[in-house]
Formats: structure tokens, C-alpha cells, sequence
RNA sequence: GCCCGGGUGCUGAAAUUGGUAAACAGAGGGGACUCAAAAUCCCCUGACCGCAAGGUCUUGUCGGUUCAAGUCCGACCCCGGGCACCA
């Protein structure tokens, strides 16, 4: 008998499968669209990451039987190699990026495609290809052109390892997300998307989407909603050159309440140094006169709170009195206002009324510095008295101390106050804008020019910005260029900054000598539209044979011209993406910054997508995200040195094989642990299924009918399983088909062989493709080539619902819920039927002690004898 | 502190949504085959009592609802992940 020479099969058909364009979906004439993408991976490391491929296998093995249920699928690859991640390894390994990304494009490469995958390899791309970042440069253009990309200056997270400023979602827990270095606060001018003025619609779309609920969770908490009101206090004296402070508050309804004000130690310093500047100097405002102590204090907090570290246990607030006072407008008191830490600069006003009876920040800080505490909601009303606060009250209740509003419920309260002091109803997101400049070499050129001439004549595209113009489409794309000095400064300028023939720019406004934006964008803007441009034309220069899609794409169907690689009857047919996979680690990263990019292209209509059950331009109707796969329970990572190369495994034992074990060991949106051990029981499976389909040698030729149900319920939980991407339980039922039909004594008929074949198929693709090819062979006469015929192209099996009813039912009695026996009993049999067969097994009787008085019967299933 | 997951044999896990807990595997033990080993095949394996028939206990802990709870409700403990002075 033949062995399964699983290395040889492997190679086999990886190779035909390309031949033949197997995974090329026909793109125009497809009927039935289906675009299976899953998240593309960074070429970081040494190699491809088993992790990489568990993701990968579990979103192929979906798309594989989706294609066989008649769908034309497209499943795509390419790599995201520009960024921070791929240039610390190059750094880490001394490597130039842009030398090491053509050894890790081939690595990756040559790893993707023993996996067994249905990649479709001629539309690959990767994101440090300048036919692509073209489009990335252009996308940037299109935002500053519509106002959604913007410079500004502002205090920012600056990682000093990286040495370079970092989007507030690449902050985890105050530490870097690459290297785990906390992070400062820089004050610097940089380049923003306003992905805030999309806060509103990305929120209220997750409720209509298909997402695993733990992301659309992750991603409501960042975008972090609150309604409240917006309250001004006015400045009593002429202290400040303002005259009024705005404070922002859910809690309108504890205004009474309010017995002091605190302002961010940023917004004190600005009164400070109002009027510093010239324009504010003949407006003549003035500058507030703060004491001594205060400006020790601003300066000190502001100083403080560029390094905190965020491990260190909660610091104590600190504060000061700033010596202004305001007048709380529903009382009329003066109350004072302080400094302090607590308060953050970025959200709200950045000041706030403290409310210490019922914030227990504001409590605290009460406590320390013995302000007053003045209780106005209770939560036992009418009450003679209310308790005695030891902490803030933070929930409901009724109002007291609060004037005509006594007695008032604090839900209907908070908008009846908000409107008595005339305030404004406000809704507030956690979230902000989204910063994209980094100082770093291996990145996409932000393709801006600045003219300083422009600037003193107040010229520009757009007012608040002026010498800023966006490099025109006839200049893309601006070429990251190949230099020496690629390592990062740190002195808040790219290493582009260095290179005189790349920062000298004209101004295409004036013509003059200007200079060029030298920092390079975030890797997150290449990988926010990646999916569009699989199947935009924008990497048509790569394919070596045409294919049938320079001539299927469309006219453009709107005006930006032909030029816009958005815009066609393919990306209209195609997207959008019918199942995007991959980890929810990117939950705020990634899978928001795509959603917003793709309702800004939709508004702008430079995006056009078919039709689809979710929100117009929502780029992922349904997300999954896959669990994370780790060894010893620990995440694998280099440093703890058990990252798992597949290689070895696929060598060893075969793609089919590792693919089967990532997936048969734990629910794919789960993940689970990595025991090589356990690979050998998929190993056996593998060849036990090898040696039934080469050598069915069964003498009896009988149908058995037990076999015939067996192979029906399988189809269907098969089939039920991975819509559900249940794959673990699914190739159980398949190991428990193969065990019974190993045990039959009947010859199996070559139809429920090719069932079996067929749902194993998207699991362990080429041990399938093999055995089904030798089973579809015909006795040939000469040496003519049989046509190919792929068993992934094959239709996939239905089952009879009527065969999955079995006839027998196997019936459960209890005595007083105890389990006493069980018995097999015609299908649908009554009550009177069972229960007589019941009371006839012995162990029954014994515990039958006297009378029942109560009988539950459960039909098919379960006799009940309540004593 | 808040928000998500999760806690079931030696291990990974399963359980048609309230109806025989532990399917399918791994590991271990025993046996067959073999000069021997590997591979393969068969049997056993939640705990305790019992020669057996059978019984008692068992899904993180405690309590509740129910004829019946891994599944529902309440309180708590532990593990993993996310957010963290967001007013």
C-alpha cells in the first residue's frame, strides 16, 4: 500500500492550484461575489508567526466553503510593511528597511504559500510599494483638500525610544504599543485627521454591523459618549481677560451642589501668558497676574505630567488656589477656583465645577484641601435627613438644598437646572483626533509642501494654514528615498529632515523655493484602505500576463477621472467585503481608523461600494475576530523565546496536518494553546483517512443504511459549524464519520466517500485534492492529460433532513430527577408506551417505592417520576 | 475602580440552549501483532464505596428557582484581556 507522502502531495498541488489560477476569481462575470479578506500581516519578524497562520487558516477554510457552496471567492494577500514595526527590526538586525523589506517580502512570501491558503497571489500587494502608497499620498490630499487633515500644535504622546510622537491609540496603558516605553507629552506641531467629526456615525452604526460584540464593546468605550450640559460661571473682577469660565457636566442636576471650580494647570497657564502674543496685546486683553505659588504650581504640574508614569499607584491630587473667584449661577455664591492635576486640558473646557457631594474626585479633593461639601441629591426623599456623606453619592435621587427644585427626581432635574442657568445642551466624545506625522524613516511621505513666502503673505489653501499646500496628483507619489542615515534623531524631526535634495520642494503656489513635509504618516493610513486596493488597478504593472480585468473595469462613475482608483464597477460589485478576520487587538487601531476613512471617502465621493446590509460606507458588514494563540499559557513573543515558526510543523508533519491541529483545538474565536504534542492526534486522523480512501477493500457490498444517516447529520453539522466558524467541533464529527466508517463492515460507497472528502476538503485542502483525483480517475487508453477538476470547485453536499431523524429515541427515566436507567423506544412513542416500558426496567421498580405523584415526560427524551 | 471574556477529568475541550456532564482528541495504563522496537489495532481511564448488580459525590464557592441546573437568578472568589482622574 501506498503511504501518504504528505510533503510530496503538498507540493504537488500548491503548484497546480497556481497553474491553473484556481484562486483567480473571475471578476466581472461573477455571479455570486464573495471577498473573504483577512487582516494582512506586518513582515516584522524573523518569519511568519504560527499566530499569522492560525488566522489566516480559519478565515481560508470559511472562504473554501463558501466556494463551494457557489460562491466566486476572492481572497487576497499582501503585506504591511512600511512602518515602525518593520524598521525596529531592520534596526534590531542592522539592516537598511528598505533592503530588508525584499528578503521579508520573499520570506513571507514563501511561508504564505505552504499553508495551503486560496490565495489569490496576482493581486498581492504591499504597502512600501510606491504604485501603491501613491494612492496612500493621494487619500491624505483628498482629506486636507475636504479639511479632515489638519497641522496643528498641541501637546502629543512622544515615545523616546521610538523616538517619535504616537496616535493616542498606539498609547496602551500609557506605554508605547511597540516597545513598552512609557510615553511623554511633547508639545509639537504636527498632523492630525479629523476622525472626531466622525465620532457620531461610527458610534451609531455598531449597532447595526456584524461584529464580534468584544470589539464593537472596545470601540463604543473609546469613542466614549457623553451627554451633558455646557455651563458658564462667570469671573467676578476682571481677573482674567475672559469674563465667563464654561464648564462641561452630565450631572447639571447637582449645580447646587457646586462648591468650587477647578481648571486644568494648561488652561491656567494660558491666562498667564494671554496677551504674550501680539494680536492678543492690541486687542487689549490682559494678563492674568497670578502669585508666586501659583505659577510654581502650574509650571511644576504642567512638568509632571509630560513623564507620569501610569504603573505608579494613583498619585495624590494636588492643587492650589488660584485666588480667582466665579459666581455659581444657580446659587450666586462666589465660589473659589483652583488648579489642579486632576483636571485634563483636552477634554471638555478644560475646566470643571466640583461637585465634591457627589463626584467622588471631587470629593477627595474636598476633603484634603477642607472645601465645602454640600449634598443636593439624596437618595431617600421625602427624609427628614439625608446620610452623612463619608464618600460622594454618585447615583440618583431626589433634590434638596436646591431651591424651587426640591424634590425634583435628578433624571428630570438635570436638563430643568441646565435650562435655568441658561446652559447648553452638549454631547461630548472621549474620543480625539487622530495624530499621523511620525519622525521615522520607513514611512509614507506626507505629501505637503511649505512655503515660508506664502506664509508671511497669509497665503494658502486653506486660511487657519497658511504656506501649506497639498504636493499636486501630477507629483504623486512623493518617493521615499533610499538613504544612509535612516535612524531616527529624536530631535522631533524625520531623518528626511537631513537630506537636502528630498526636503527642497517648489511652492506650487508661487513657485518659489519651499520646503518639503519630511515626516513620513503612520502605518495605519496604508493598512485604513488596503482592502480597496486589492482589487483597485493599482498594481496592475506586477502581473505578467494580463488578465481579463484591464478590459472588465468600468467606466469611473464619478467625476475625479479615470485616474481614481476608487471609483469603478469592480469595487462596486465587490465590496463591501463580505467577512473581514483577524485580531481584536486592533479594535481601536486598525478596525476604527478604516471605518472612518471609508465614510470620508463615501462623503466625498470618491468611494462607491454595492449594495449592503449595513450603513453606507461601513468597509466590514461582519468582522470576526479570531482568539489569540499562545504556548504555555503565556503570549508568544520573541523576548520569552517560544514563538512557534510553522515551518518546522508543516515539514514535519505536513500543511494539511497543522492546519487541521490550530483549528481542531479550540473555538476559532477563542484561540487556545499550543502543545506540540497534540498535533499527532490530527496526524493519525490524516493517515487513517489516507488509508480508507486508498485501500476500500470491504467485501460486502450492502448500503449501510447506518453509515448513509451518519454522513447526512454530518453534512449538516459540518455545514452549521463553520458558519459559526466552530471548526474544533466540526472536525470532531468528522473524525466520529471516519471512525464509523473504518468500524463498518460494509463496503462504503464511493458517494459517501466523496461526501466525506468533500467536508474535509476546506479543513486539510491537499490530502482531499489527492484522494479525489484518484478516485475521479477513468481508466485512460492512451496517455491523454485528464482535465482538472478541483474537488474546492466541487459543489458542496446538502443533506436530508428527513435521514437525520433517527428512528429510535433513546428515553431517560428518572426517579425524583435521578437518572435510573435508560431504554431505546420508537420514535415518537406516547406517554401511556413509555411509561409503561419504563416501570418494566428492573432498576427502576427497586427505587419505584410507592406511588408517583406527578409524571414529567419529556416525548423522545425523558420520563420523569416524581415520588 | 469600571467594562468585557472565562473558570468543567491528568491536558485541549464537548454538551442540540433547562433534560443521561465529560463527545472528539492528547497523555497515561493494559493487551494483540513482532525475535525486538516503531507503527498499527483492541480495551481501560472524573472521584469514592462495592466481587458484582448497583450506589454516593462531582462543572470556582455559597445560596435560590425548578420534577430536573454546567446551563436560569442573587452574592462572592479566582484567572485572562481592555479602559483608566473623560467631569
Amino acid at each position: 500500500m501506498e503511504h501518504y507522502n504528505f510533503s510530496e502531495i503538498e507540493k504537488k498541488w500548491q503548484k497546480q492550484w497556481l497553474e491553473t489560477r484556481l484562486y483567480e476569481p473571475s471578476f466581472s462575470n461573477a455571479k455570486q461575489p464573495f471577498y473573504n479578506l483577512m487582516m494582512f500581516p506586518y513582515p516584522s519578524a524573523e518569519g511568519l508567526h504560527v499566530g499569522n497562520m492560525y488566522a489566516f487558516v480559519g478565515a481560508d477554510i470559511y472562504g473554501r466553503a463558501k466556494r463551494m457552496q457557489g460562491h466566486n471567492v476572492f481572497e487576497p494577500i499582501g503585506l504591511d510593511g512600511f512602518g515602525i514595526h518593520s524598521e525596529n527590526y531592520a534596526l534590531k538586525i542592522g539592516a537598511h528597511p528598505m533592503d530588508q523589506s525584499k528578503v521579508s517580502q520573499e520570506n513571507f512570501y514563501r511561508q504564505l504559500s505552504m499553508i495551503g491558503n486560496g490565495f489569490a497571489w496576482e493581486e498581492r500587494l504591499e504597502t512600501y510599494d510606491p504604485a501603491y502608497y501613491r494612492w496612500t499620498q493621494w487619500v491624505f490630499t483628498q482629506l486636507w483638500k475636504r479639511g479632515l487633515a489638519y497641522r496643528k500644535r498641541q501637546s502629543v504622546n512622544w515615545c523616546p525610544s521610538c523616538k517619535t510622537v504616537l496616535a493616542d491609540e498606539q498609547v496602551v496603558g500609557g506605554k508605547c504599543e511597540r516597545c513598552g516605553t512609557i510615553v511623554e507629552r511633547r508639545d509639537l506641531e504636527q498632523w492630525f485627521l479629523r476622525i472626531t467629526e466622525y465620532a457620531p456615525r461610527l458610534l451609531a452604526n455598531l449597532d447595526v454591523i456584524d461584529w464580534s460584540e468584544r470589539v464593537k464593546i472596545a470601540q463604543r468605550n473609546w469613542i466614549g459618549k457623553s451627554e451633558g450640559a455646557r455651563i458658564r460661571f462667570s469671573v467676578v473682577g476682571g481677573q482674567l481677560s475672559v469674563t465667563h469660565l464654561e464648564v462641561f457636566t452630565t450631572r447639571p442636576d447637582t449645580l447646587f451642589g457646586a462648591t468650587f471650580m477647578v481648571v486644568s494647570p494648561e488652561l491656567a497657564k494660558s491666562w498667564m501668558d494671554a496677551g504674550r502674543s501680539g494680536s492678543d496685546e492690541s486687542s487689549g486683553s490682559k494678563r492674568w497676574q497670578a502669585s508666586e505659588e501659583v505659577r510654581a504650581y502650574v509650571t511644576d504640574a504642567i512638568a509632571r505630567r509630560a513623564t507620569a508614569d501610569p504603573e505608579a499607584p494613583t498619585q495624590d491630587k494636588t492643587g492650589i488656589d488660584s485666588g480667582i473667584r466665579a459666581v455659581n449661577p444657580a446659587t450666586h455664591e462666589e465660589i473659589p477656583v483652583w488648579v489642579s492635576d486632576y483636571v485634563l486640558a483636552g477634554y471638555g473646557t478644560g475646566a470643571i465645577m466640583a461637585v465634591p457631594a457627589h463626584d467622588g474626585r471631587d470629593f477627595e479633593f474636598a476633603k484634603k484641601y477642607q472645601l465645602p461639601v454640600r449634598m443636593v441629591v439624596c437618595p431617600h426623599y421625602p427624609a427628614p435627613s439625608c446620610p452623612v456623606l463619608d464618600h460622594a453619592y454618585e447615583d440618583a435621587g431626589h433634590l434638596v438644598d436646591s431651591g424651587r427644585f426640591d424634590g425634583m427626581d435628578s433624571e428630570t432635574a438635570k436638563w430643568a437646572i441646565a435650562e435655568f442657568v441658561h446652559g447648553t445642551r452638549e454631547t461630548q466624545y472621549r474620543l480625539r483626533d487622530w495624530l499621523i506625522s511620525r519622525q521615522r524613516y520607513w514611512g509614507v511621505p506626507i505629501p505637503m509642501i511649505h512655503c515660508e513666502a506664502c506664509e508671511q503673505a497669509g497665503r494658502g489653501e486653506w486660511k487657519e494654514m497658511p504656506g501649506w499646500y497639498a504636493v499636486p496628483d501630477a507629483d504623486l507619489p512623493v518617493v521615499l528615498p533610499h538613504i544612509k542615515e535612516f535612524r531616527p534623531k529624536g530631535t522631533g524631526e524625520s531623518p528626511l529632515a537631513t537630506m537636502k535634495e528630498f526636503y527642497e520642494a517648489t511652492c506650487p503656489s508661487c513657485g518659489g523655493a519651499a520646503r518639503r513635509e519630511t515626516d513620513v504618516s503612520d502605518t495605519f493610513l496604508d493598512s485604513a484602505w488596503y482592502y480597496i486596493g486589492y482589487l483597485g488597478r493599482i498594481n496592475d504593472k506586477r502581473r505578467t500576463t494580463p488578465t481579463l480585468r484591464e478590459t472588465e473595469v468600468g467606466a469611473p462613475t464619478g467625476s475625479v477621472g479615470a485616474d481614481n482608483p476608487f471609483l469603478n464597477l469592480l469595487i462596486q460589485k465587490w465590496l463591501p467585503v463580505n467577512l473581514y478576520t483577524g485580531g481584536a487587538e486592533h479594535s481601536v487601531l486598525h478596525l476604527l481608523y478604516v471605518r472612518f476613512l471609508s465614510l470620508a471617502l463615501h462623503d466625498m465621493k470618491l468611494l462607491e461600494f454595492g449594495p449592503s446590509s449595513a450603513p453606507k460606507g461601513e468597509p466590514f458588514p461582519k468582522f470576526r475576530a479570531h482568539g489569540l494563540l499562545i504556548k504555555e499559557g503565556a503570549k508568544m513573543s520573541k523576548s520569552k523565546g517560544n514563538v512557534v515558526n510553522p515551518d518546522e510543523y508543516i515539514r514535519k508533519y505536513g500543511a494539511d496536518a497543522l492546519r487541521m491541529y490550530l483549528m481542531f483545538l479550540a473555538p476559532f474565536e477563542q484561540g487556545g494553546d499550543f502543545r506540540d504534542e497534540a498535533v499527532m492526534g490530527v496526524v493519525r486522523f490524516l493517515e487513517r483517512v489516507w488509508r480508507l480512501c486508498t485501500t476500500n477493500d470491504k467485501q460486502q457490498t450492502t448500503n449501510d443504511k447506518r453509515i448513509e444517516r451518519l454522513v447526512h447529520k454530518t453534512v449538516k453539522k459540518v455545514t452549521d459549524d463553520i458558519e459559526t466558524l466552530g471548526y474544533n467541533t466540526a472536525i470532531s464529527a468528522l473524525m466520529i464519520l471516519l471512525n464509523e466508517m473504518e468500524r463498518s463492515t460494509d463496503k462504503l460507497t464511493t458517494l459517501n466517500l466523496q461526501t466525506f472528502l468533500k467536508l474535509l476538503a476546506p479543513f486539510a485542502p491537499h490530502i482531499t485534492e489527492e484522494l479525489w483525483s484518484r478516485m475521479n480517475q477513468q481508466p485512460t487508453t492512451d496517455n491523454q492529460q485528464q482535465e482538472f477538476k478541483s474537488i474546492h470547485t466541487e459543489s458542496w453536499p446538502a443533506y436530508d433532513p428527513a435521514l437525520l431523524v433517527e428512528e429510535t429515541a433513546t428515553i431517560v427515566v428518572q426517579v425524583n430527577g435521578k437518572a435510573r436507567g435508560t431504554f431505546t423506544a420508537p420514535r415518537g412513542a406516547d406517554q401511556a408506551a413509555i411509561e409503561a416500558l419504563a416501570r418494566a426496567e428492573a432498576n427502576v421498580v427497586r427505587h419505584l417505592t410507592g406511588p408517583p405523584k406527578r409524571i414529567v415526560f419529556v416525548p423522545d427524551q425523558l420520563i420523569n417520576f416524581v415520588l
